[in-house]
DNA sequence: CTTGCTGCAAAAATTTTGCATATCC
DNA sequence: GGATATGCAAAATTTTTGCAGCAAG
């Protein structure tokens, strides 16, 4: 990881983002940041949400951001995810979902509950044993 | 629903689609279609899927395919998202997550579950209530 | 036949990048 | 002062759309 440096932008993007509970896309923190720092760039707003992400002081939402992928089988299963690749495995073992009756959220009504799990694929973990990598 | 025609192409994207199970996104569905639909466009694939999934043949992929979002709170909580506008709402209540350690699906290491919530938010329903929606 | 669908190509929307300059530490 | 970050703008990606002709029912 390379050496990183709190900028104002950074600083201002981490603020506003703090700031608000509407889980922003990148355009709109773009607009709200904006407003403070009428020269930051786009550009700038993604290179520091990336950064960000990458060191954990904001979260970038999983349910959200790649290429749209379907799938042929429509009876009821779970999926993983590989977090390098992206790659998408189906789990058809039948165990129960958790019920969503109990959750009750101000500003929504809940219908659904969905479990995804997070991993990493053989491949890509060959791939980052084989360069030495510290944690996997 | 208006009415829908079992075209030649709709009917070669299910058929492939339901053959892999590799979750595809669609520019690889695109490819694998135009090995035996040379002609087939890629604007035919995207609207055949939008389709399929409205009737519910095929199934869209929740944790890919809008825009990024970012939250500026890393503690951990879960989300809910309104199916309509993709509103995002948050829920700190500190209910446990299932465990992942019973999970094993071959060809991939599964480090971590998330439970996600579907729903509504309270402005699309007042909406979709407005138009005598049937079933919301 | 009629209406929904296709191919093509252009446009829109989202994300990434190159490069010269500015700025944090 | 040196490395990291920025702004700007162009490019790359992904998705949507208009339109004239084709084809399913």
């Amino acid at each position: 990881m390379p050496k990183t440096r709190m900028t104002n932008q950074r600083r201002v993007i981490l603020e506003e983002l703090r700031k608000v509970d509407t889980h922003p896309t990148v355009d709109e923190l773009y607009t709200i940041v904006k407003a403070r720092m009428p020269h930051i760039s786009l550009g700038t707003v993604y290179r520091n949400l990336d950064l960000l992400t990458e060191t954990g002081e904001v979260l970038k939402l999983d349910s959200a951001g790649s290429m749209r992928r379907y799938d042929g089988r429509i009876e009821p299963h779970r999926h993983v995810r590989c977090r390098v690749c992206g790659r998408i495995g189906d789990i058809f073992d039948a165990e129960e979902s958790p019920s969503c009756s109990n959750v009750s959220v101000p500003g929504f009504t809940v219908t659904a509950v969905r479990v995804e799990y997070d991993g990493i694929c053989d491949e890509c973990r060959a791939a980052a044993e084989a360069q030495g990598s510290q944690a996997v």
